[in-house]
DNA sequence: TTAATTATGTTATATTATTACACAGCGTTA
DNA sequence: TAACGCTGTGTAATAATATAACATAATTAA
């Protein structure tokens, strides 16, 4: 476990969850199992949400609605994500290749554009599934 | 086989808006546009909408839940996507990259699993909002 | 022509996320 | 020391996105 000590109180509350989750959580299921700790509304739940994608210790799996705890240790924010995602039991796992990571960040296309920021989702059946 | 060259009426009217679109137009932004069309309820675009997904028709940019029309022309099936978005003018540009998606399509890590399907979105500002 | 499949129409509801407002704590600075 | 900016909290209300459930019609396949 990566040190906490500048989170807030509803931020460690959160982080920890998600950081003892399985897998990926959603917002609601967040809130539901974060209640008995006095965050009560959705807002509380989206604001640390936020706050934790922003500093790098979570990810949204955007074709998902659902945050997962970065594994990458040395991940201090949320510029180059990957993952890959069970279409059977929904399991999901942050792929952490370098020569991936290298290919993607060097991008760059005809359109002009400067990229800053990407996120790659891969779906299949993992090990288990795929039996 | 199934021919499946002919669209429904529903899906016809609503990938025809889409097609004409310069941006990614988002669900309800959709409803909106066709209800003169006699389109009265989300489901009957949402139900338009996963058809045309499934056809690889069209698009969904995940991370904006909107919809774009495919520019790939010879794409049938949308299992390998890339899309470069604007953070500023939210402008979306499909990726067609060869090297790219054999690059992707060809991804295989420790994992064990099997990829069917990835997509890629890349954040940054286009050439217009550069500036 | 019947059965299966696909699409439609409609109402209601579930799920995901944000706006708006009020206030509390903390470090800076002036 | 208070005025300020910044970040975080609490709360209510609501917006935005998406699906469930049910009934019916149109199309396709055997």
């Amino acid at each position: 476990m990566q040190k906490q000590e500048n989170l807030s109180k509803n931020q460690k509350i959160i982080l920890d969850l998600i950081e003892k989750s399985s897998g990926p959580l959603k917002a609601y299921s967040i809130l539901f199992n974060v209640k008995k700790q006095g965050i009560k509304a959705p807002l509380q739940v989206y604001r640390a949400l936020d706050k934790l994608i922003e500093i790098g210790k979570i990810h949204k799996i955007e074709s998902r609605n659902a945050f997962v705890a970065c594994k990458n240790s040395n991940c201090q924010v949320s510029k180059a994500t990957a993952f890959s995602i069970c279409e059977n039991c929904e399991d999901v796992t942050e792929v952490s290749n370098l020569k991936l990571s290298k290919y993607l960040s060097n991008f760059a296309d005809k359109s002009g554009m400067k990229y800053n920021k990407y996120n790659l989702e891969f779906f299949g059946l993992c090990k288990n599934c795929k039996k």
